[in-house]
RNA sequence: GCGCCCGUAGCUCAGUUGGAUAGAGCAACGGACUUCUAAUCCGUCGGCCACAGGUUCGAAUCCUGUCGGGCGCACCA
């Protein structure tokens, strides 16, 4: 928040020099405001100077002496303006100022950090669209969990957000499914069965079959149908795969059945529309997109000389609607495997006349989980496979949803089962929740021993003169602008990154310096700081999904 | 062979649209609990930011190439 009223304070200065004719127009936005490494560089710095004389061919120091000139004039926020190094300008910013954020910490509280960037924009967000095949696995969840967090955060920074869940329950796998139920079944009754090649091993198909034979007896031994089995077992895993997420904490506003679009003739009407532009054609009995003509190597099928659509098409349709439906922002979070579909999607929306600049893949990496320093192998068809729910049931949702969230989607995720298990020290997640209880505990203990923090109206602020105090108030001032950009990259670590930060100063605060103490007016000072850290805190991990408890 | 992602301390990773002397956690070693929660803190050790060029006032960050790892490259999804 400091810093934005800097920036526009610093945006005055430059639009000032241009009426002025000191410089033109045209290096504006291009500067930068940041928070210099060094306490010595300031509270804040900018290169304005440099840019401006990199296009003007003037000497830097001599544009910064202007700009030092003007900035000094800015006497509420700005207690020193110093030229440093090739040109940089420093800023110092007067303690009161940061003083003045924590009222509005806490008078705002939930709400402090929020904020209207999004301005109402309607954006889809679409994530785990796993088929229902089988439960999640570990790779599910953290898209499942790296997606909330982005739709979590979009919400909080003013967007309109859908989440979605996109299924197809009408493919050859889910045929495979079904077949694979069959059999299992078949086998219950001790009747004579062969389970498909390719079909799915899991515990989880005898027990949607013992269901079946429960419920239905041996009714179903001579159906030739295999469609019975498919939806027993679709219904069973997809009401398991929600009973997932809930735990989670994550929940959809929609499920879009990738089988409505066949239905609709959204599937036909895409290529006769791409046929009518000239970008389909036949070849081999199959129907081919001229993806060529968008850059691609190839051209490529997009309905099968069978008869049947590859993905493509109907992720093509799918993409389609989500423009008809009015989104003006569409966040697609796949894994690193589904790569190859983002270059044929883009190009299907362009070819249908949508600006593909409005979707945003956010491609997150593998997980592999490590124990006792080795790699835990995970094959869907063995037994060796891990799901989210049993990572969950070891180590717990805030773990989990931690973990997740801690690298950004493009890394590869390295989950240390042992870290995650452990109850203490090296667990990064039990940190910051440790913080929270601690920050909690003090106001408990100012209460217990009579000590009113007051209104914080009438709390002298300004005894708040440590080092300490002043770097933690920055912070605090400094979440606003953090989650606005987190929000805007989509990279929840960010806030988690964030937080360790946080959460590591006050640590650090909390053993040098005690809030409760004889002098009335300085505890009163600290219990208001610690409340503003103790809001930030909490409005983080709430962002994050994770708890915030009061004790630990 | 081609495309995308990655390569930063012994390990796991941060590093804001290029900024000033590259950070954190873990591991290792040494310290701090009669006082608000020691699930904490303080200190020490640790780096040719894979490599080589280029762009410029300035590069871990941008461009090119090389090497190494991951994921893709179907008329599977």
């Amino acid at each position: 928040m400091i810093k934005k009223r800097l920036q526009a304070s610093l945006d005055r200065c430059f639009n000032r020099g241009v009426v002025e004719g000191l410089w033109s127009a045209e290096s504006g936005g291009a500067y930068a405001v940041e928070e210099p490494k060094q306490v010595a560089h300031g509270d804040f710095s900018t290169n304005m100077a440099m840019i401006v004389a990199g296009r003007e061919k003037k000497n830097p120091r001599e544009i910064a002496g202007i700009l030092v000139g003007m900035m000094a004039e800015e006497t509420a926020l700005v207690d020193k303006v110093e030229i440093a190094g090739p040109g940089f300008v420093n800023f110092f910013i007067k303690p009161e100022v940061w003083h003045s954020v924590l009222p509005e910490v806490c008078t705002q509280d939930e709400k402090f950090g929020l904020s209207d960037v999004g301005s109402g924009r309607k954006v889809l967000v679409e994530f785990v669209s796993a088929n229902p095949t089988g439960p999640l696995s570990i790779g599910h969840g953290r898209q499942a969990v790296l997606g909330d967090a982005i739709a979590r955060l979009l919400s909080a920074t003013g967007h309109q957000v859908t989440r979605e869940y996109y299924y197809n329950d009408a493919g050859r796998q889910m045929r495979v499914l079904g077949e694979s139920t069959r059999a299992r079944y078949l086998e219950l009754l001790d009747l004579e069965h062969q389970f498909p090649e390719d079909g799915y091993q899991g515990e989880y198909i005898r027990e949607i079959a013992a269901e079946l034979k429960k419920s239905q007896g041996d009714s179903l031994k001579d159906v030739a149908e295999v469609t019975p089995f498919k939806e027993a077992a679709e219904k069973s895993i997809f009401a398991d795969i929600e009973a997932t997420l809930q735990r989670l904490g994550i929940e959809f506003d929609n499920y879009y059945n990738e089988h409505s679009l066949y239905d609709a003739g959204l599937i036909d009407d895409v290529v006769a529309t791409l046929r009518d532009k000239g970008l389909v054609y036949d070849q081999d009995d199959a129907v081919w997109f001229k993806t060529t003509e968008f850059g691609q190597e190839k051209d490529r099928v997009i309905i099968k000389s069978t008869g049947e659509p590859t993905y493509r098409l109907p992720d093509i349709a799918y993409h389609r609607e989500k423009f008809k439906r009015g989104f003006d922002w569409m966040v697609d979070i796949f894994g690193s495997d589904h790569i190859a579909t983002v270059p044929d999607v883009m190009a299907g929306v362009q070819a249908l006349g949508y600006d593909p600049a409005k979707v945003t893949v956010v491609l997150h990496q593998f997980v592999t989980l490590m124990r006792e320093g080795k790699q835990v192998k995970m094959s869907t068809r063995k037994a060796t496979f891990i799901t989210i729910d049993e990572l969950v049931d070891e180590v717990g949702v805030d773990v989990v949803r931690f973990f997740f969230l801690m690298r950004k989607a493009d890394s590869q995720l390295e989950f240390d089962l042992n870290l995650a298990t452990q109850q203490s020290q090296e667990n990064p997640v039990y940190y910051m929740q440790y913080g929270h209880a601690r920050l909690a505990s003090i106001n408990r203990k100012a209460i217990e021993k009579g000590v009113d923090r007051g209104v914080l109206a009438d709390i002298p602020l300004h005894r708040l003169v440590e080092p300490e105090e002043l770097h933690l108030l920055k912070a605090l001032a400094a979440w606003p602008e953090l989650v606005e950009s987190a929000a805007l990259g989509l990279e929840p670590h960010r806030v988690v990154f964030f937080m360790q930060d946080l959460a590591a100063q006050f640590h650090s605060y909390y053993n040098k310096h005690r809030v409760i103490s004889d002098d009335l007016e300085l505890s009163q000072a600290r219990l208001w700081l610690a409340e503003g850290i103790r809001v930030i805190l909490r409005n983080g991990l709430n962002l994050i999904g994770v708890d915030a408890p009061e004790s630990m």
